[in-house]
DNA sequence: AGTGTGTCCTGTGTGC
DNA sequence: TGCACACAGGACACAC
């Protein structure tokens, strides 16, 4: 899609999580796709008018690639139902873009040129150099939260979701019930190492393909097989053999070993 | 201001 | 086999 015109924008339906707005199809359909990079969860895709077009999966949403000899041959290994494809991107260089997203957590917002985005305020990086252990304990400092849900606001981090704050959580020996702005100095420095170990460790992977997930080669990502708590409630610890527990904490599941995890 | 809960939606797996 | 129910990768709008 970088560098190429959007020929055709069809969408299938008025909405997904947000309305896509009225002159959606207008502001885009006509532009050249400039840049597209990532923030967070988000995809962000750069307009030539200067308009930035945000796209986010949400739990279930997937981008299908088609019509682009390099990448025509590839199939999915769960097929996507036709019925959740919601969005169309046609280029001119002959890729179809489509975006397919069952539960429709997953949304589209184009954002004009100066106009503020939800995105402005969020919390750093976790791959990059700007997040680090003093990083993670000042934006942790006397926050009454519990650890677990103050590593999953995207303020605190960047695109930390819940599979991967249990399993960094479960590296660094840190339970989840443990209130955020108590952790010691080592302990944020070592959370912070952890959590660049554990994303690094799943994108090497693949990812985690829990149902369906799967990239945009249509591969599988095989992380999944490598969690050491995720998922496995009632399973021995790798480290202590003791069960690993499953708690609700702010709705989601939060997996732990009771024991290593003080 | 900061924090916890409920909600959007469909699909899948489990237990009866 | 059919049905009811719990649960799921995220993020926002609320009520406190």
């Amino acid at each position: 899609m970088e560098g190429a015109v959007f020929d055709r924008v069809t969408l299938n339906r008025p909405n997904l999580r947000f309305p896509f707005g009225d002159d959606f199809i207008s502001r885009i359909q006509g532009q050249r796709l400039v840049r597209l990079t990532r923030r967070a969860k988000f995809l962000q895709a750069e307009l030539s008018s200067g308009e930035r077009l945000f796209m986010h999966l949400g739990m279930s949403g997937r981008f299908i690639i088609e019509g682009n000899s390099k990448l025509a041959d590839f199939t999915h290994e769960h097929a996507a139902n036709p019925k959740h494809h919601h969005v169309v991107f046609e280029m001119e260089n002959g890729a179809v873009i489509t975006f397919n997203d069952p539960r429709r957590f997953g949304f589209m917002e184009l954002v004009g040129v100066g106009e503020p985005y939800r995105l402005d305020h969020i919390g750093p990086e976790p791959l990059g150099n700007s997040f680090s252990g003093p990083v993670l304990r000042e934006a942790l400092k006397g926050k009454k939260s519990k650890i677990k849900a103050a590593l999953l606001d995207q303020r605190v981090v960047a695109g930390l979701g819940n599979i991967y704050v249990c399993e960094a959580l479960y590296r660094a020996g840190i339970s989840p019930l443990r209130v955020a702005g108590g952790l010691k100095i080592a302990e944020t420095d070592d959370l912070a190492g952890h959590i660049k170990e554990v994303l690094s460790a799943a994108i090497e992977a693949g990812g985690s393909s829990l149902k369906d997930f799967s990239n945009t080669d249509g591969k599988l990502g095989y992380f999944q097989h490598s969690f050491d708590v995720y998922g496995r409630e009632g399973e021995p610890c790798k480290s202590c053999d003791a069960p690993i527990q499953r708690i609700v904490q702010s709705g989601r599941s939060s997996f732990f070993c009771g024991v290593c995890q003080g």
